[in-house]
DNA sequence: GGGTAAGCGAGACGGTACGTCAAGTCTTCTG
DNA sequence: CAGAAGACTTGACGTACCGTCTCGCTTACCC
């Protein structure tokens, strides 16, 4: 076991943490999630943890982002409806029935109560993952299959935002014929 | 003053503790809502809180949808562009702008982390705000103004999810120009 | 059931708290036993327990002094060895066997926490007690089965002490072998 | 400041501790004693106190346990009569006239309400105060002075027990004569 | 024999302290 | 010198009773 040493900080110690805490909230949910627990369960001394995260919610942000970069990069196709269809179907997955999306849920919930989270979250995640849901779209564009002055950022929050109000809000499934649709409806604005 | 009777619960101290938990969370937010801090600041006793709320996320929700009935009634003009962009505007403002907003965004992200709360937070508002947000649409049906195969709930979903994305998430504003084309996007996409 | 009368306390009330405590301190003891556990016990409102008792101790006190009386009334054959050897075979039995006894040691207890119990377990029950003890004595006095000087207090404190030592203190069985030992002792003392 | 580390216990707030909750006994009495009271006058947290003390009562036996056998250690004048006058005389003093003999009618009390605490009070002082209170007679059997068949339990109990009467029950004073006339009665039994 | 007032049950109230839990800080020793 | 261990202060949790206060019902007396 490693027990510190004279030269930076343990990567072992590291990931130990970040699973400890992706497995622990999905296990007893956000409340449930306990500095204190996290340290037992990654067999880590709690001032370890505070040493490198300032809260628990910046723990579970770096667990997340990785995740979601790797889940949800956009396909490229060459066609615009299937890439669309691909990504949103892949992106409603991610929220609904990984252990990633649960992350993603809890830390949406934080992010209301502290905005700190909120700045955080919009930053090492959020802009990205806005980047990822325009990609198909510029693809589009620069293969003049969408002309170049489509509104690409009203788009996407034409696509995207009703799947996260069902995750948020409503709580109702979010299947494939429903994204499909979504997809449907966009291109047939034009 | 009132010191309690066989009437059942009283009425002053039930008020007091639903102003004092608005008043606090706007004040302090959602982590520094604490049952103890209502008690105090509402002159009552943490058992009378304990008594009639389970929680302090009910004792927020029976403050909350009270103030949303009222603020977001939808108008009822005869015009259904017109309703719509009265009623879109004043949800963004109700979300963005007002003291049950606030209330609004941290019971919606308690609901992430309580599965109770969000249920709650479903039956005593979600679906009443969705009867409210479909009535211009159902209005338009009646006055024959749209087709009777209309899919209201997947309009509504389209009209109100990209503010519920923004107030939610991304945290940028929802001028009124905003919710004016998503009207327009919805209207025309017929 | 009794509901009140204009005319004065409800005796069915009074004689129902009384066993209520009685019983609740033999179950559950002195720190198990609470105003609210002898009202429900009793079928009786709290206030009806306060409006007539200032304190929980009070209704031990109350119930435990008539019991005394009735128990502790010494014996008179005539013998003093025989009338003091009975009396304080019935006083070890008492305080060691009886739920009276167990409501005694509580008073005897509270005693040391409060003074006014201590006042009142001593104008209400002690005095008494100590007359009783004295009898058999003042019989033989009487008769001239001793000398007018004896000295009465002295001799009933030497009798009865170590039976409170061993009741209070050392939690000691106080057999008949043992009281008899004391009696042995002090009149082969003279 | 100390404020934990691995060695164990902090020994500043162990002493903290016991002097807050002996001062306050004696201020406040037993009935106004709490753990959150000691904790404050501590300056120590709750949580240090429930870490090390199951209940007040602890704190309280722990804190008296030296101070009798400190105070209460008896005579060895070489002369039985002077060594019991003296410590009788003393332990007099001691339960009537010192904070710590305010402690003791304290823990006395509550040992009739809790057996625990009666174990605890017989175990950690009791045997060693009865061992002490036997000393000056197994010194004088050592030296010859009394036989070697004396029932030196029996002799204690009767030494002893009239003075805890009087502290415990009738409250009246335990003056110098009174010990005297003890020793006295005792001595000239034989 | 109807009105009136005291005693009663019920139980909500403002409080105080309980014992527990986790947060975040600090200190010491180990590898 | 980072990390494991763990004691520390702090503060909120939810619970249990405290003693106080209506309230409406049930008598028993009194006009």
């Amino acid at each position: 076991m490693h027990h510190g040493n004279r030269h930076g900080r343990s990567e072992e110690a590291r990931q130990a943490v970040l699973e400890a805490a992706d497995d622990l909230l999905v296990e007893k949910g956000f409340a449930g999630l306990t500095v204190e627990g996290i340290a037992t369960r990654a067999g880590v001394a709690k001032q370890t943890i505070y040493r490198w995260w300032p809260s628990k919610t910046e723990i579970l942000i770096e667990a997340f982002v990785d995740d979601a970069a790797q889940y949800l990069t956009p396909p490229d196709t060459g066609d615009l409806a299937t890439d669309l269809r691909r990504h949103l179907a892949r992106l409603a997955d991610f929220l609904t029935k990984t252990d990633a999306g649960a992350v993603f849920r809890a830390l949406a919930g934080q992010a209301q109560h502290d905005p700190t989270v909120a700045d955080r979250l919009r930053a090492d995640h959020l802009t990205h993952q806005c980047a990822r849901d325009s990609q198909p779209l510029l693809n589009a564009i620069a293969r003049g299959d969408l002309p170049a002055t489509t509104d690409v950022d009203s788009a996407v929050e034409q696509l995207v935002s009703p799947i996260y109000y069902r995750v948020l809000l409503t709580g109702e499934p979010v299947p494939r014929k429903y994204t499909n649709h979504l997809v449907t409806q966009y291109l047939s604005q034009t």
